[in-house]
DNA sequence: CAGACCATGTAAAACGTTACATGATTCG
DNA sequence: CGAATCATGTAACGTTTTACATGGTCTG
């Protein structure tokens, strides 16, 4: 159950009102815990009631009022039970890898395999663009390594550039599978994959 | 909902028992739709009402008997259709990633965190070394090219393949994510990343 | 003879997805 | 004035996880 700590480490960034984490789970959060703006706001409530955040009313003139919430004390000794439990292994559930798992039972079903592949390296590489901008944008013209060592919260600038690095594989990986599947199909030679294959 | 189509898939490859679908589980379709065992016996019988596979009793005298399943015309028409509708972009949720996302926010936690992304990946080459066992023994013998431009089935190769490339890169990320954290906390330099940073 | 592997489930609780609902304000 | 963005939910349904349950055979 670690939507609740998702949450909580949203919020160590700074106070936030739901809407405001429902984009942040978007942009950031997503690429390791996904979760629908309805979920979000069904969470908020649950935390507030344990004592891992505080809300506060925000009135505002020029748009919605909203509810700010911030993590506390309590929240930061949750988090810090959780990252010291034991992490269990990730889980990955992608239909698009069940249909190529299913290549070669049917070519009429191939050739619909290879445009969804295609589909999601285009997804990807917009991921990796977006991605990139925003690790620019926390870099502030700094390099890499004056960052990772001088910054204190690295945390967010790691796992958008283990985003980036996902995404960056997903799209060549796609790609070169897509192209793979076609070449077959046509009997024309495969081309070579992005990656060698290790040896024993 | 594609529990259903992961089981049917990997029938593809031949008749299975539900335990000898939880091993294939286990060993092979988890890289892309995890499932626990309770998951798949669950979904068998869901399945043969609904026509997709039909199940005979296998009587064994050195083990408990079994009950083996195929699937059936109208299981791989289904799997046409799954295959032929849009693919959802995939899930991923990561409580370890959740954890790297707090790093700074407690130099103690942070030693946990580094703990915690060397054995995550210790975890993945082991699985990088079973990956690429399982993929020469398909190949068996002939090259990656040959193996793609002849073999009609290369679903089970190409996940295979990806889950191999996945947790290569998930190894080394967690290992230089680990020793970036342990460097930063003695004030020692940060070794230089798996990948550059690309430029906008 | 203990521990691993074969073989299959039930039941309850937790979690996630989808559809629906509402209403304000800003921008073109 | 219509569309986008801000802002927050409810309800029903479907899926997943966790704990529990059982019993045979094989291996060291």
């Amino acid at each position: 159950m670690s939507l609740r700590h998702a949450v909580l480490v949203a919020l160590l960034d700074g106070d936030a009102s739901g809407y405001q984490l429902t984009k942040i789970f978007d942009v950031s959060v997503s690429n390791f815990w996904a979760a629908v703006p309805q979920q979000v706001y069904a969470e908020l409530p649950k935390l507030e009631r344990a004592g891992y955040i505080s809300g506060r009313e925000v009135v505002q003139q020029d748009r919605p009022n909203k509810r700010v919430y911030t993590i506390t004390d309590a929240g930061r000794a949750e988090l810090s039970a959780f990252i010291q439990s034991s992490s269990k292994p990730g889980v990955i559930r992608d239909g698009l890898v069940v249909k190529v798992f299913a290549l070669g039972a049917d070519a009429t079903d191939d050739l619909f395999i290879a445009d969804q592949l295609d589909e999601r390296a285009d997804q990807a590489e917009a991921k990796v663009k977006l991605f990139t901008q925003l690790l620019h944008g926390m870099l502030a013209g700094r390099d890499e390594y004056t960052y990772l060592s001088e910054q204190p919260r690295i945390g967010p600038y790691l796992t958008c550039r283990r985003g980036q690095m996902f995404e960056a594989d997903n799209a060549r990986g796609s790609r070169w599978a897509a192209a793979a599947i076609r070449a077959r199909l046509k009997g024309e030679p495969v081309p070579p994959p992005p990656i060698e294959i290790p040896s024993l």
